[in-house]
DNA sequence: CTCGTAGTTTTGAGTTCATCAAAATATTGG
DNA sequence: CCAATATTTTGATGAACTCAAAACTACGAG
């Protein structure tokens, strides 16, 4: 599967080049995958560059996301139950996600209240918060069947 | 180094009892050890244990954390950057975390706002929301002068 | 346009965290 | 105290990610 055209290809190579980061066929593709798949893991990402890229390696990957999340061109999202971090190039939007707690699927959520970092606790513990991340966990509609049944008290 | 015996050792009993579980050395330990030293991580149990149950291996602290869990007398926490899954005993109040993005440092924070989940969000994509975790991620008080160093724009 | 340098990718090995399976052991009801 | 079964232990296995060095490539200088 190759990914969808419509959104520029130029404009990865310009973000790369305004991170001071040098445009790759691995990131350029890297970029583009996970704006067509949101919440992609790394082995998401190598399955589905190794047709453009069949050199690509696991290790290159590890390497493009870590690089591209520090300079924020990619959010690293780590959640219980799924097995490995997951990746998105929705960075500068404060948004959070939804995660049904059956089959595992994730969901953007877009900010709850006000601006970042939306929520102002009482007691952080003397710590300055710099952001909020909100992961809901639920039941989505295709898994609720599927709960009733082994536990009918849903 | 040895648990704390302020916090009555028979009430973890009783809490196992009533989920079904047996009552081991093991668990009980671990509970108490947890409750002394929230966010640990499976490995830091293990360490824990080991003084007063030499025989306890890395197998059955993740046996008894994972069971804990099911059972809700333990709540599991996944965060970036900590290498590994923290556990607490804090189960059913439904508070969050502050993480220090610097040293790793986890705070509990008390729910923000109303009751549980605490937010409503918009779209959830047609999911029950269950339940709302909230990470705030920061710099705590002794990291600040750390990143001031590195990064004089803070 | 060519070359050189520094940033990237690749190759390969290694670490940590966690899971699976089966045998040994311990708990608890009878 | 015994039996049934839950739990722990032992050992093997796997997945995700990191580390290090060699091969390669982007891109600016000349």
């Amino acid at each position: 599967m190759s990914v969808d055209a419509t959104v520029t290809p130029e404009s990865w190579d310009e973000q790369l080049r305004e991170s001071g980061l040098r445009v790759t066929a691995g990131r350029r593709a890297a970029l583009e995958f996970l704006d067509d798949h949101p919440h992609s893991s790394a082995a998401d990402i190598l399955a589905g560059l190794s047709d453009d890229i069949p050199s690509i390696s696991a290790q290159s990957v590890h390497n493009i996301v870590h690089d591209l999340t520090r300079h924020e061109l990619v959010r690293r999202i780590d959640l219980p139950d799924s097995g490995s971090a997951r990746y998105e190039t929705r960075t500068h939007d404060n948004h959070h996600h939804v995660q049904c707690v059956v089959c595992g699927r994730i969901e953007d959520v877009d900010c709850v209240v006000g601006h970042a970092p939306c929520l102002t606790p009482d007691d952080v513990h003397g710590m300055t918060v710099l952001t909020a991340e909100i992961t809901f966990r639920g039941v989505c509609p295709e898994c609720e069947p599927t709960l009733r049944d082994r536990d009918p008290q849903y």
